[in-house]
DNA sequence: GCATGTTGGTCGGACGCCCAATCAATGTGA
DNA sequence: TCACATTGATTGGGCGTCCGACCAACATGC
């Protein structure tokens, strides 16, 4: 029953070559699902295995120690976390506008598919006493964060806001606000959309504070036009 | 360290159960510094028993099982919160100031006692799949979020932005940003104090918004007083 | 063109470790 | 004395890891 992979694949000179990586990514996905479904605590090397459908001594012939596999985890959530970011905004070219839809994206991914979430924080809190781990959460943290500051700076342009607070710092708070609502709709009962509208609510804010102390007319029809639902 | 709470309380009649109590808080401590310390993966309860000096056999004797040990903690993680919240806020008439130091607060508790942070995110992540934990750890989240709620209302006054978005909403928004940037604080490297900065500044933009969709001059004097560091 | 050696994958059981939970035995205060 | 409090060795199970045995596909010798 454990079917041979039999793929003709990709020409002659690489085919096996491209098994193996294939089996690989299959582990590194199979894990991701397990962590996702189960959370750490309950996530063996088995399990792993039998969600991979494969016999549990093959994970150590391609990744050396669980840790190992979990790190290549790591990378395969940051990977997927990057591309859903860089398609939620794709076409925008109003900066509010792709700040908005950003934020959109993210609260639909925290209702959608919450696993995602699921995966990554528990190996964030595993990372804690292990240093590799540790390295590839804080540059998922790190690849994240620039992407919404790339965005802050867009939207607020050349407003003198930059006297109040850094983009790379405002990034930083939206990035743990996005986080922790991910924690909440995790654990939490309540209705996990209203906070996204609250979130933007107050990122235009800093907007129009921007526009207020620069002693100009904040554009608040068109900030509320964005507020609306779409 | 973390002192006896204990209460002699009730007279003379529970003497014993007195005994009893302390015994359990005693537990209920050492395995929620244990948790702090180490996190949930590395959290046995050989090593709370060690925590604690009493015997491995002892945690059964007032703990049904580890799970229930776990409930007790997440409730004096509850405890804990709500007093540095309350401590926090405590003496300060000006709405707005109270916020604010209740958000100076929070970054406070996130740089300095970071283990209470990593036992609650812990144990939340424990609770997905742990349905008595889930229920303890919604009431701690609910409690958070009611207080933030509370300051919100305050602060927002009569104000007309709860067209804008629901208090309870920014207050989950706030709550959500909080314990991201404790996440972040826990793993990440960077600064952990810059967040704050901006969310003060998130928060109080809401104010000023509020203000110009009301038709009146926001004082963005007093705002920028209130966004020094004191 | 067939036997032989080699390599890259795959299997699943075995090993040692540590865990939560149990329990009989002991201590202790009233 | 007796009930409560405490001990620490023990149990059974699940874990990560390791390892010897397979197997299919090529490479090579003759």
């Amino acid at each position: 029953m454990p079917l041979a992979v039999t793929d003709p694949a990709a020409g002659s000179a690489g085919g096996r070559a491209a098994i193996s990586r294939r089996r690989r990514g299959e582990i590194i996905r199979a894990a991701a699902t397990v962590l996702g479904r189960q959370g750490s605590a309950d996530t063996s090397m088995k399990e792993i295995a039998r969600e991979a459908g494969v016999a549990p001594g093959l994970l150590h012939y391609y990744f050396e120690s669980k840790d190992e596999l979990l790190v290549a985890v790591v990378g395969e959530l940051d990977r997927q976390m990057s591309e859903a970011w860089a398609a939620a905004v794709e076409g925008i070219d109003d900066p509010l506008e792709r700040l908005v839809a950003a934020l959109d994206a993210a609260a639909d991914r925290c209702a959608r598919r919450p696993e995602l979430w699921r995966a990554l924080l528990d190996v964030s809190m595993l990372s804690l006493s292990n240093p590799a781990l540790q390295a590839r959460c804080q540059e998922l943290r790190t690849r994240f964060t620039s992407g919404i500051e790339t965005e802050v700076r867009r939207a607020l342009g050349r407003l003198p806001a930059y006297s109040l607070v850094a983009p790379r710092d405002l990034a930083s708070a939206i990035a743990a606000a996005i986080e922790g609502a991910a924690v909440a709709a995790l654990v939490g009962s309540r209705d996990t959309t209203s906070w996204v509208q609250a979130l933007k609510v107050m990122v235009l804010s800093v907007v129009v504070t921007a526009y207020v102390t620069a002693g100009q007319e904040p554009p608040v029809a068109r900030l509320a036009q964005l507020l609306r639902p779409r």
